[in-house]
DNA sequence: CCGATGTTTCAGAATTTTCTGAAATATCGG
DNA sequence: CCGATATTTCAGAAAATTCTGAAACATCGG
């Protein structure tokens, strides 16, 4: 491996921690690479620097193109593909977010869904199916709020990420203003509305 | 295994899933079946349940209770352990993300501040502190929101997420409310509205 | 069409992870 | 302390995954 010191932690530790994600270590040194990179680099720069197999890259960078994690990229008078990732880190966390989504939530969503369609047989299925639902409803408040967030500019969501639990306050105080004061009974609906 | 087919697809499809999260398979699966039992299960029971070897259902209970995703409860007159899943759901979710916090945000963060500490020797490794720093920053803001979400009671959470990009109008609501008008960065918020 | 350059595929080797059975350890009631 | 019951540990087997080198494939300029 032949990285000046300070990139070659980082890429270490990326090789390391993409086990705890769903990628493995070769995988997550070249997105680290890139990641720190200037300039787009090409397979043969990642063989280099990464010193692991040809081959290994190649697939490698399939994967990452898998999770749209990585921009190919082509240079003037020059045939070989060149790799880097978005710019801007906020474009990665999105995409990052959304493929973790289409492969970890989506598919049991798909599934909980059929179950939940199924006749239980007995007490037994009846409690698990209950608890099937309560996770669904769950992944669905979960999704949907994601995909309104999601749709935010960069600007409204970091707004929104500062604030923080002030938020609670902001709802707090439009409790007060658009709720008749002291109807208990309406207070979560009301927060529903428009 | 011996499940009703409701309960046996769902554990199934957990453990398959367990292996695109940070677990393996028999892990998934004990936890589905906890998940779904209404009943707290001692380690046999989920031996006939599932149809692993005893000494993996060991080490997968063990992992379990790593993550704090099973409480162990005994009954009165009998020495087993049982365990169980929360009932509360979200719950489960303040502990699951709380650990994968713990496991993939927070040894990285470490990482971050200790090479941000190092002085670069080339323009190289200075572009990789400032990608670094992006990174660094993008953690702390996330983290920080996250902080400060966690605290929040689960009605109030709820609220949240069911309001979704809704919030996105109250902060608009706030701005009117709280920003002196004609101010250089109200009036450039106030463009965007509708 | 050819040779040069670049990329992908894939079978098997290397490595890592998971799983098991047997043995060790722990804890209880008597 | 003993025997019965419950749990954990751990070395090696089994399985899954990662990685490599060689070959196949693709595309270019001439």
């Amino acid at each position: 491996m032949n990285l000046p010191p300070l990139v070659q932690t980082f890429v270490l530790h990326f090789g390391e921690m993409g086990s705890r994600w769903g990628i493995n270590r070769t995988v997550g040194q070249i997105y680290a690479l890139l990641y720190l990179s200037k300039e787009p680099l090409n397979a043969e720069d990642i063989v280099e620097r990464i010193g692991v197999s040809r081959s290994n890259v190649s697939m490698g960078l399939k994967e990452l193109q898998a999770w749209n994690l990585v921009r190919l990229q082509h240079k003037p008078g020059d045939r070989r593909d060149y790799f880097a990732t978005p710019d801007d880190i906020w474009q990665i966390v999105r995409t990052l977010v959304e493929e973790r989504k289409k492969r970890e939530i989506d598919p049991t969503m798909t599934l909980l869904r059929e179950v939940l369609m199924q006749e239980p047989a007995s007490a037994e299925e009846r409690h698990a199916q209950e608890r099937m639902r309560e996770m669904h409803d769950l992944f669905e408040l979960l999704t949907g709020w994601y995909a309104d967030v999601q749709r935010l500019d960069t600007e409204r969501l970091v707004q929104l990420l500062t604030l923080g639990a002030k938020v609670q306050k902001i709802l707090e105080m439009k409790d007060r203003l658009f709720l008749v004061p002291g109807s208990k009974k309406s207070r979560r609906d009301d927060a529903k509305d428009k």
